[in-house]
DNA sequence: CGATTTTGACCCGCGC
DNA sequence: GCGCGGGTCAAAATCG
């Protein structure tokens, strides 16, 4: 392929219904304290960024003021577009848009549905090919739960974020060398899912995404560890669907290496859509409301200059 | 031995 | 209609 889609981090034609994406560069590696040891010491763990102090700085850096939004609200599937083919079309500086669409919220019943069907559908087959995956009901719309995506500079691909989470896939991602890995929640009838790739612009990227909504709490052996650290994990559902929770967001980002003046960072069409100003990437971010984000990841979590 | 990961097959939606 | 790519399933392998 030609050009260098240094800000292509999700492309999902897949899901053109998709409620919120929210991209959020970390500079990071993993929680667990081993891992720590030998990183760079400029990186920051998951758990020293969630625990920062610097909580306002979070709110400014995202720009969180609801009447800064962008003014130009995109549809989502353009977003998705603008960052998801090759890079080749710029941008919005602000090109934050938020999908006020929430019809997917009664999609996690309805997954468990359809697995039932599917399972009708197999056992007609004669026994032969039992190995086949069911077909979906006819007729029936895919929907997409809510999703949101975090990118964390991470040399770990699997990020401990509370939960407990059972690979279930692993794909070998278009144009890049790294697999993606499909997780889903392990907690009963819990639904969420997440992916996780590797930039391949980046390796030191790694890119997470996470569909649905908990309908539990942290398991309890975790809650020490993290639960602190990601209070918003620790929310309701119902808490957790309210219209300020960041998967009801679509934010896009430049990758904060862009600024730091890195070997790496590029300045094609696409790298460069936060360089219009004087911001960082975080700074151009903007979220409707950051109540809650503030509640769930402190600001040092995004960046820390060397 | 139960839980988790690996991995190839399969399904589905979409673009051509 | 066909091929491609993304997503999921589930048997086998591996792990703790």
């Amino acid at each position: 392929m030609s050009g260098e889609p240094r800000d292509v981090y999700y492309n999902d034609p897949y899901h053109d219904d998709h409620r919120g994406l929210a991209f959020f560069a970390a500079n990071s590696s993993t929680l667990t304290d081993s891992n720590l040891q030998g990183l760079d010491p400029s990186y920051m763990s998951f758990a020293e960024c969630l625990h920062g102090s610097e909580y306002n700085t979070l709110a400014r850096a995202f720009g969180l003021t609801p009447s800064s939004a962008s003014p130009a609200h995109s549809s989502v599937k353009d977003e998705q577009r603008a960052v998801g083919d090759n890079g080749e079309t710029p941008v919005t500086p602000n090109s934050s848009a938020f999908s006020s669409s929430t019809e997917a919220g009664d999609d996690e019943e309805s997954d468990n549905i359809k697995k039932e069907k599917q399972s009708i559908a197999v056992s007609e087959d004669g026994g032969e090919s039992s190995k086949k995956v069911k077909g979906k009901k006819k007729g029936e719309k895919t929907q997409r739960e809510p999703r949101f995506a975090f990118m964390t500079k991470s040399e770990v691909d699997h990020l401990e974020d509370g939960y407990r989470w059972r690979k279930y896939g692993q794909k070998a991602v278009k144009n890049s060398p790294y697999p993606r890995s499909y997780y889903r929640c392990t907690t009963q009838k819990c639904t969420v899912k997440k992916r996780v790739e590797r930039s391949f612009q980046d390796p030191s990227i790694v890119i997470t995404t996470y569909e649905g909504q908990h309908n539990h709490y942290l398991p309890a052996t975790l809650r020490g560890n993290v639960a602190g650290m990601f209070p918003a994990a620790m929310m309701t559902p119902a808490q957790m669907t309210g219209p300020s929770f960041p998967q009801e967001l679509l934010v896009q980002m430049a990758p904060f290496y862009n600024h730091s003046g890195g070997g790496t960072a590029t300045t094609n069409s696409t790298s460069s859509i936060y360089q219009q100003t004087s911001l960082t990437p975080f700074q151009q971010l903007q979220l409707p409301d950051y109540g809650l984000l503030q509640d769930m990841v402190p600001p040092t979590f995004f960046k820390r200059e060397p």
